[in-house]
Order: structure tokens, then sequence, then C-alpha cells
DNA sequence: TGATATGTTATCTT
DNA sequence: CAAGATAACATATC
């Protein structure tokens, strides 16, 4: 779930919900998963969100930036007076303020900002604005999918040997592509995601580039994947989950109607530790 | 009980 | 040294 739609999704909504408000203490439950000194931030007003890759920033008017990435796991909730409705998903962790809320930041005007995290892979640190694009994990990171051009794609692409599944995810070549949306786009393009990427056309490559940009839209559209447990910091759910085009699906017929007539079954298997669907058919 | 889970990284291997 | 493969991180759920 938290891949580049979900991600972008959190930055969109806290920045529409924190702009404005000020810090006025933080609660810190979990010392793994906040880096850093919360009293750098106290007193601060939220000035805006940025994303890289899978990282959200929330920058604040002292000089001071919150750099976020949530991993599996890692929830983001508000509640206060820029949320038109309070209804909230089940699918947050242990509730508001339970077991699992690790980070609780309390804001001006009775605004709260919760972040919990069942499997504590997530982090949030405190960085320095002007440190924020040199911060190691952020320097790292390959261009974003969103704005990569063509021409560029295709250079990252036949650059490695490796299957062209596990490259694409690969955050150091390209920023932003998780499992689930590769999955999907590998699909649309009909790639086998076991290809080696140097050996791919011009024209594949374009497919592959074209389909990645279609179902990341999909993705932005339905406000994220919650198949697992990712919810909006609205408390809600993405819708993405109920529409994946192969994520999923293994034993089920494949949506293309010719390999449906043909009987095909969608097939899974691990490719870098991660499961992979594939339609024997279409994907060549 | 064992397998599996959206991400990243440290630690081998090659 | 670099690229690639694999296990590990912590915990819940099926």
């Amino acid at each position: 779930m938290p891949e580049l739609p979900e991600v972008e999704t959190i930055k969109l909504q806290l920045g529409k919900f924190l702009v404005g408000h000020k810090i006025v203490y933080v609660e810190v439950k979990n010392r793994r998963v906040f880096q850093g000194d919360e009293n750098k931030i106290i007193n601060a007003k939220v000035l805006g969100t940025r994303r890289f890759g899978k990282v959200t920033v929330i920058d604040l008017d002292n000089k001071y930036s919150i750099l976020t990435h949530v991993k599996l796991t890692g929830q983001f909730i508000y509640r206060g007076p820029n949320l038109k409705t309070e209804s909230l998903s089940n699918k947050v962790t242990g509730g508001l303020n339970g077991p699992h809320t690790l980070v609780i930041f309390n804001l001006d005007r009775g605004g709260v900002l919760y972040y919990n995290d069942v499997r504590r892979f997530g982090w949030i640190r405190i960085e320095k604005t002007i440190d924020v694009e040199n911060e190691s994990f952020i320097k790292k990171l390959g261009p974003d999918m969103l704005v990569l051009s063509l021409k560029d794609f295709e250079k990252i692409v036949l650059k490695s040997s490796r299957n062209i599944k596990v490259h694409l995810m690969d955050q150091t070549k390209i920023g932003g592509v998780g499992n689930i949306y590769v999955n999907d786009a590998l699909w649309l393009s009909k790639i086998n995601p076991k290809r080696a990427s140097k050996t791919l056309s011009t024209e594949e490559i374009k497919l592959i580039f074209n389909a990645l940009n279609t179902v990341l839209q999909a993705g932005l559209k339905y406000g994220g994947a919650s198949e697992l447990a990712f919810v909006t910091p609205d408390g809600k759910e993405g819708e993405y989950q109920n529409h994946t085009l192969i994520y999923g699906r293994q034993n089920k017929s494949c949506q293309n109607p010719a390999c449906r007539q043909a009987g095909a079954k969608i097939e899974k298997f691990f490719l870098g530790g991660r499961g992979t669907y594939w339609c024997k058919i279409c994907q060549k």
C-alpha cells in the first residue's frame, strides 16, 4: 500500500489538514520510531508538505522539517477543526491513542495528529529544512516515477540485467514504485515480470512506462490501496484494492478476455522475496 | 503452527 | 568494488 499513490495521498491530506496548525506538544511513546528531538518542533507552525519517493516531509516555519516513512503499516490520522467528518475506518490498528499509537502530535485549536504503526518499521525524523534533500535516505532515491521522462526511464531500464519487476521497485533507481502497482503495470503492458531488464525493446519499455503511469494515476484517483493497513489521514480507506488488475488475483481468471476464454489462471510466485502475479498466456 | 504481508537495509555471494 | 541475492526487522492475521 504505501507506495507512490498512497504516500501522495498522505502528503495531500496532511497538507490540507495541518497547514496553519501550530504544534503544541509531542508525546513520543516509541523512541525507535521517533528519531530526533521533539522539542525542536514545539511552537512551530506547519507551512506545507512535500513528497520524495515514499517519504513525506512536513515543513515548519522555524527552519525544521518532519520527515516520515510509514513503511508497511504506519498510519497518520488527523482529528480536529479542519476535518469535515470524523469517520474512522476499523483498519486504524488499535484505534486512536491505542496500543499501536506511537507518537501523538498535539496541535493548537484542538487538533491532534496520531501516528500508529503495528509493525513499527516506519520512522519519523526531525531535520533542518535545509538538510532535507541531503538526508541519507532521500539522497539515494532515484527520480520520481511521476516526473520521469520516457527517455530517462529507458536508460534506467537498460542498465540492469536483473528481472524488470525487481529493478522497477529499486528506490535508488526510480522513486515511488512498489509491489502492488508494479504487478499491475506489468500485466497491463503484457510483459513477464521475470524478463531481464536490458533485453526489453524500446517498444516494450514504452508500454511499461505508459502502464506504470496509468496504474499510478488510478491509485491516486482511488486514494490508494487499503487491502492491508493503509488508511488516509482523514481516517478513511483507499479504494484501489477493489480495482487491482492482477495483484492479489492468484488462481482467478486473467481479465484479458482471450486468456479467460482459454481458461488461464493467474499464477503467483516470488521474485526478490515479494509476491508476484503472472498470466502466462498474455505476459510475454 | 507455519506461511505470508505493501518497504528498506545490512550482510553475504558472485 | 559493484551488482545481485537473501535474510532480517516486529507483529498480526489467515
